[in-house]
DNA sequence: TAAAAATGTTAGTCATAGGAAACTTTATTT
DNA sequence: AAATAAAGTTTCCTATGACTAACATTTTTA
């Protein structure tokens, strides 16, 4: 009998999550970010989409051909790219969790990192984690001076030297 | 001219951080138990790690293999595992790193899934991230009324069904 | 101490998702 | 319309870190 504890590596989990998760991380990214663009312009192209997101055009090929498999876009060879419902669906929730995310760090205080760390703590927490980040933000939100005081708490901090980096080069 | 914003996929971001990191996300993962481990008992084994991080134990040899090499622990064929100095200091910050995500996510009201989300976590996030977390947990600490507070602020929102999974099947 | 069991290693396979190069198709110029 | 440029695709390669199977070594037990 596991007691729940077990510890996993970050590729043993991410292997376990291919069982009961629709995208993998990469594939959350591509279509977060299809969804910002067509949000806007109603479709996207494969060269901007790789511009976008830094990635050459022949692995945004191959990516969107997988999500068009799954029903997410619908796309055909040298064509432009949109989504379907079930695309809007998911692209939808996946921008909500960014924001959710992005915010919540901003209140913590975080600035020069915040999009690459919410790009990452995207595909780390689950719902349930990522429902208490939101219930966070909400928190300070109706607590204006809570949220006051917690940022002059920070600022004493803020110099001060916790050595929470990498001991070692 | 980069204005700093740049998007990348996740798959992205592992690649630019191989540039300046010295380990990958799975080897912090078994230097971390390592650490964990011979802190109490002086040394590990092949098997008794691999049984710890759920993997088999020729995925194990190959990483303590490369752990050898950067300098981190002591190890030759089918003898034991000690980490060195350097192997120690690093373990450490692992190991304080993750205690404070975990106290962090334990604070906002993470359970169940607090391990998985912690472990996550621990590769996705800037030093200067995880030093907002710790000042957190530590207002959190030295405010004991706010934090009653924001323990019953949570429990208005604990059945409250704000839809924040994924939206189809 | 010889046989059996447990432990550890090596070699080879897999999937993901990135890249380069060569090619095809579509769009733009002249 | 033909030539050129841009966009998109395909094929092949790479690395990581899982796995299995076969083999080697060490430890235990009879």
């Amino acid at each position: 009998m596991k007691k729940g504890k077990e510890f996993h590596t970050f590729r043993g989990y991410q292997i376990l999550d291919l069982e009961d998760k629709i995208l993998t991380s990469s594939m959350e990214d591509y279509l977060e970010m299809i969804y910002r663009i067509c949000m806007e312009n109603g479709y996207i192209r494969i060269n901007i989409l790789s511009r976008k997101l830094n990635v050459r055009p022949s692995s945004t090929t191959k990516i969107i051909q997988k999500l068009g498999i799954l029903g997410l876009v619908d796309y055909e060879k040298y064509g432009i790219i949109r989504l379907t419902d079930k695309g809007k669906a998911l692209g939808n929730y996946l921008l909500r969790r960014h924001e959710i995310i992005e915010e919540f760090l901003l209140n913590l205080g975080v600035k020069e990192t915040l999009l690459k760390d919410t790009e990452m703590i995207e595909h780390s927490i689950s719902p349930n984690t990522l429902k208490n980040f939101y219930i966070f933000n909400k928190f300070l939100q109706e607590n204006p001076s809570i949220s006051n005081f917690y940022i002059k708490f920070k600022e004493k901090y803020k110099n001060e030297d916790i050595e929470l980096t990498y001991p070692i080069k």
